[in-house]
RNA sequence: GCCCAUGUGGCGGAAUUGGUAGACGCAGCAGACUCAAAAUCUGCCGUUCGCAAGGGCGUGAAGGUUCGAUUCCUUUCGUGGGCACCA
């Protein structure tokens, strides 16, 4: 009887389908355990071997949980809208709607070959109308919703405009709010909503008549097409998430993330303690506010810097400096954010001519414009400080601008210095202070002479939450008289119509905006982000069906938090913010019992492609291994060309293969090889098709099976960390399953397991297994897992162990890794039930009690040999049997050591 | 540029987190079984000196702390991810 894994899978896989093995009830004794996998994007290229990693990492959990006896919530769905099906829509006119179904169809059958143990009833899918709805319904609590100040939560709007009839606020009385036109309500209630309305810009190309993303521009030009793109201003839709900045801080604290995700978060939020300043402007009525962590430099400050698209600069720029200004606004207006700040060596930048009163000293300091400085982060505009700070520093040097150094011997007239430990000096009220004091001497003062304040900023601003787009979800919204109306609950799901066209409205506005029936009911044009569905899809997966609420309050009780959240890295400040935000407001409005989402985060790494390349003698059909290729005539005169990796076994090309690849295009190459064989180059980039270097999971398990598939992705390594995919090791972990099976049955003889008693010798192996991948598994250390079953299966069979009270517990043990030959071993060792549902071995420690150890003995910190010492000797029997030791003798040469270091159970260390 | 991660044999990686560097697997080499092939099994497998016993070197690079450093500290180089309309 040989392992025939087609079969076992196909078979198990429909017979846990038919009795739905993997179906979870929302009402169970057992404790919970949600697990929980960042669900994909149903891309057109298929699943590749990359998704199923964490997907992989994830169900063995929560199998391995399941058998603890935990209730787990495993489910899986898609988040099916976004601006590739958009694209592909625009490319080849077919429906978003038509290509998204297909797509996932293809996941869900990949998917299911892997052997995963999803709930499938649980399925959501982001573009569902019956999904969605409940995504505008909270989208509705939050234009709903205000965030209270004092109580640092959010509350109803009602609530603040009952409080603004009554007693007005801090601008307006009572009487002023009711005498307002409901238009200027409108404006002052939207500057409070969570979810808000106002004008912000967009890379916009006017040849294409549409606003891009970021990804779409590339060096200030459309990927498409290559047309100019400048920013404009439109009216678009926020999130107020700058308001939560502070709990979205303090929530990190109670949530079990790495420590890098969370300092990439607490970077994002970028929050900092300074003062805000103003500056006047000689003989300008304007005041140039300033933010600066730093107010102990102000007497440093050698200019000031405003970002170009800051609304003083038009007010403040002098007639002579006109025309040079308006020259750099064009230069700016083409280039990125990204670019502004990736290209520092590249000093730009322009005087206005004007000057600022310095408010200490009232020396008067040049007002420029710089790309450097971002219109969005702080006041817009900086105090520049260059013998501080190095930016400032370069340009001064670039523009000429004279250095007031504040720092003495700390600033060596070369390079700034942002130390916080010199003594000031040329600082007038502040010489002789250190500067770590004079921070706050310097705020008191601000303070005191009323020129500005102290001020806590964030790098953080509100998120942008709508798009141009035509495939995401309807905003609820009607605009009567610029006033945004929502849809009542019983309006919803407002659908998303039904086009054959996607190109961009009158204006840039979305696709929506050539629907006239739609523009008759005046709805919103614009299409909520990507990230509008997957904000709050963890909820749904407990109460999927629910027609009446997005998420029975009971039940989000009874699953609570996400126990673990599976995903990479990638999300770290994107989604993983924002669905922290939502829960925070659901939690606030009492939706749900739990204000973070997530209790622990898993980041799991990327695959990377290993592509392959060949080298071609340039305008011939000839082909040179790689090693000849820096050779003699070859030198500088190849070309190097992708080559599927599919058709190169480790570096060796497959000739034949190669001349049949795409459709006979290098049928005629002939090769020059080095030792027999024609060799490839390596390369590792992003898994991508038009790399050649994707590999699809269907044809490895097709090939070797579900369970050696899924064993070989998690033996690769760490799963948090990235790696290229090769394909190459997948044979040795076949052979252990294969060898696995050989313990119980033989292709010859047939059935060889046994019920014979086992020894001691035999139950070590396997406690010390049990021992080692119960605590890997539940640590997510799958790759040594893997390993310490190889050991166990190679040291069972070197003991020539077929005894059933080892064997069925080592299956248990595997069971969570590979699934299939788990159950059919299980079954045929005549065991009853499932193996799913079987008890998880208990480690018994007296098995692995050993009487001594063969301890390492160090001279010097350098092993020289190995003495077998009790396992209970304490130091003075140990030194006496290393001191007697031969090989400790001969390095001691007659001497006394000077000292003999023995860590119990460890080492030995004599050093001489 | 800023933030985060990472660097160990020909390759993927292991190392109880300061205590025997290279577990396990791939590839390779030698052998057994076989008419042959596949499958399987046995041995070798960082590098260098040496017939051997044994020694030197070795975890991207350079310093430091320590009886002892892949692990901690400083500096530096390379690679990957993120940077707000890709998801």
């Amino acid at each position: 009887m040989e392992y025939n894994f087609r079969e076992i899978e196909v078979k198990w896989q429909q017979r846990w389908k038919e009795r739905n093995a993997y179906a979870v009830s929302n009402d169970s004794t057992k404790p919970k355990c949600y697990v929980l996998d960042m669900f994909p994007y149903p891309s057109g290229a298929g699943l590749h071997v990359g998704h199923p990693l964490g997907y992989i990492a994830s169900d063995i959990y929560s199998r391995y949980k399941r058998l603890k006896g935990f209730n787990v919530l495993h489910p899986m769905g898609f988040d099916s809208f976004g601006l590739p099906a958009e694209q592909y829509a625009i490319e080849t006119g077919q429906h978003p709607a038509d290509t998204t179904e297909k797509n996932i169809a293809t996941f869900k059958s990949q998917l299911d070959k892997i052997g995963f143990c999803y709930d499938w009833d649980r399925e959501i899918r982001t573009s569902d109308p019956k999904y969605y709805k409940w995504t505008q319904w909270l989208f509705l609590q939050l234009f709903n919703s205000y965030f209270c100040n004092t109580q640092q939560k959010a509350r109803p709007i009602d609530e603040l405009i009952k409080k603004y009839e009554g007693q007005g606020s801090k601008h307006f009385t009572a009487a002023d709010w009711n005498g307002y036109t409901k238009k200027e309500q409108a404006d002052i209630l939207m500057q409070r909503r969570l979810a808000f309305s106002s004008f912000g810009e967009v890379n916009w190309c006017e040849s294409l008549g549409t606003v891009l993303a970021n990804d779409e521009v590339i060096n200030g030009v459309s990927e498409r097409g290559g047309f100019p793109v400048v920013k404009k201003k439109m009216r678009q839709w926020y999130l107020r998430i700058t308001a939560y900045a502070d709990r979205l801080l303090q929530g990190l604290e109670t949530v079990d993330f790495s420590d890098s995700m969370k300092d990439m978060q607490r970077n994002w939020i970028g929050k900092s303690e300074g003062a805000e300043m103003e500056f006047t402007i000689e003989d300008a009525p304007a005041k140039i506010k300033v933010y600066t962590t730093r107010p102990d430099t102000i007497f440093g400050v050698d200019f000031l810097v405003l970002a170009p698209e800051h609304e003083l600069v038009n007010d403040i720029t002098t007639k002579d400096q006109r025309e040079k200004i308006d020259e750099y606004l064009r230069y700016v207006k083409s280039r990125s954010d990204r670019e502004r700040m990736a290209e520092v060596k590249q000093v730009t930048g322009c005087f206005t001519g004007a000057y600022a009163v310095n408010p200490f000293d009232g020396k008067l300091i040049p007002v420029w414009i710089a790309d450097y400085v971002l219109a969005g982060y702080g006041t817009g505009a900086i105090m520049a400080v260059p013998c501080g700070d190095q930016r400032d520093y370069t340009f001064a040097k670039h523009f000429n601008i004279p250095v007031t150094n504040t720092i003495g011997g700390h600033y060596n007239g070369e390079e700034a210095n942002p130390t916080k430990d010199a003594v000031l000096e040329n600082s007038g009220f502040l010489n002789g202070v250190l500067m770590k004091d004079a921070i706050a001497i310097a705020m008191d003062k601000i303070d005191e002479l009323g020129i500005g304040r102290r001020k806590i900023n964030y790098r953080m601003r509100d998120a942008g939450f709508s798009r141009q787009r035509y495939w995401g979800e309807p905003f609820p919204i009607k605009w009567h008289d610029g006033i945004a109306t929502p849809l009542a609950e019983d309006e919803l799901p407002l659908e998303l119509p039904y086009v054959k066209k996607y190109s961009a409205g009158p204006e840039g506005e979305g696709p929506l905006a050539n629907i006239a029936d739609w523009m008759g009911n005046k709805f919103e044009t614009s299409t909520m982000p990507g990230y509008a569905g997957s904000s709050w899809y963890f909820l749904r997966y407990m109460d999927p069906n629910n027609d009446a609420i997005f998420c029975d309050r009971k039940v989000s009780d009874y699953w609570n938090q996400v126990d673990v959240y599976i995903g990479g890295t990638e999300h770290a400040v994107g989604h993983l913010l924002y669905s922290r935000m939502w829960t925070k407001v659901m939690y606030d409005l009492g939706l749900i019992g739990f204000d973070e989402p997530f209790r622990k985060l898993v980041n799991q790494g990327m695959i990377q492609g290993s592509s392959r390349f060949v080298n071609r003698v340039k305008g011939t059909t000839t082909f040179v291994s790689a090693g000849l290729v820096n050779t003699g005539e070859f030198e500088g005169n190849t070309d190097r060309i992708h080559v599927d990796v599919n058709i190169v076994d480790g570096t060796e090309l497959n000739l034949t293969a190669f001349k049949k690849w795409k459709n006979g295009e290098f049928g005629n190459a002939e090769f020059i090889l080095e030792n027999g064989k024609f060799l490839t180059e390596v390369e590792t980039e992003k898994m991508s098709k038009s790399k050649f270097n994707t590999v699809n999971p269907d044809e490895l398990v097709n090939k070797y099976g579900a369970d050696t598939f899924r064993m070989y992705e998690m033996f690769l390594g760490p799963v948090e960390m990235s790696k290229p995919w090769d394909t190459k090791g997948i044979e040795g972990v076949h052979r252990f399953l294969r060898k696995l099976w050989r313990l119980f049955f033989d292709e010859v003889k047939g059935k060889v397991w046994t019920n014979d008693t086992p020894d001691n010798a035999e139950f070590k192996v396997l406690h010390k297994t049990i021992k080692k991948i119960d605590s890997d598994t539940e640590q997510f250390s799958y790759n040594t897992a893997v390993s310490a079953f190889m050991i166990s299966v190679n040291e069972l069979a070197d003991l020539k162990c077929y005894k059933k009270d080892i064997l069925e517990k080592i299956l248990i043990l595997i069971a969570p890794y590979a699934p299939h030959v788990a159950e059919e071993l299980w079954n045929s060792i005549s065991n009853t039930g499932s193996v799913l549902d079987a008890a998880y071995p208990v480690f018994d420690a007296q098995y692995l009690v050993e009487a001594s150890k063969d301890y390492p003995v160090s001279i010097n910190g350098k092993l020289r040999t190995t003495i077998s010492i009790a396992t209970a000797a304490e130091e003075p029997e140990v030194r006496a049997q290393v001191l007697a030791n031969e090989v400790v003798q001969k390095w001691l040469d007659g001497k006394e050591p000077k000292k003999i270091i023995f860590v119990k159970g460890k080492m030995v260390n004599v050093v001489i």
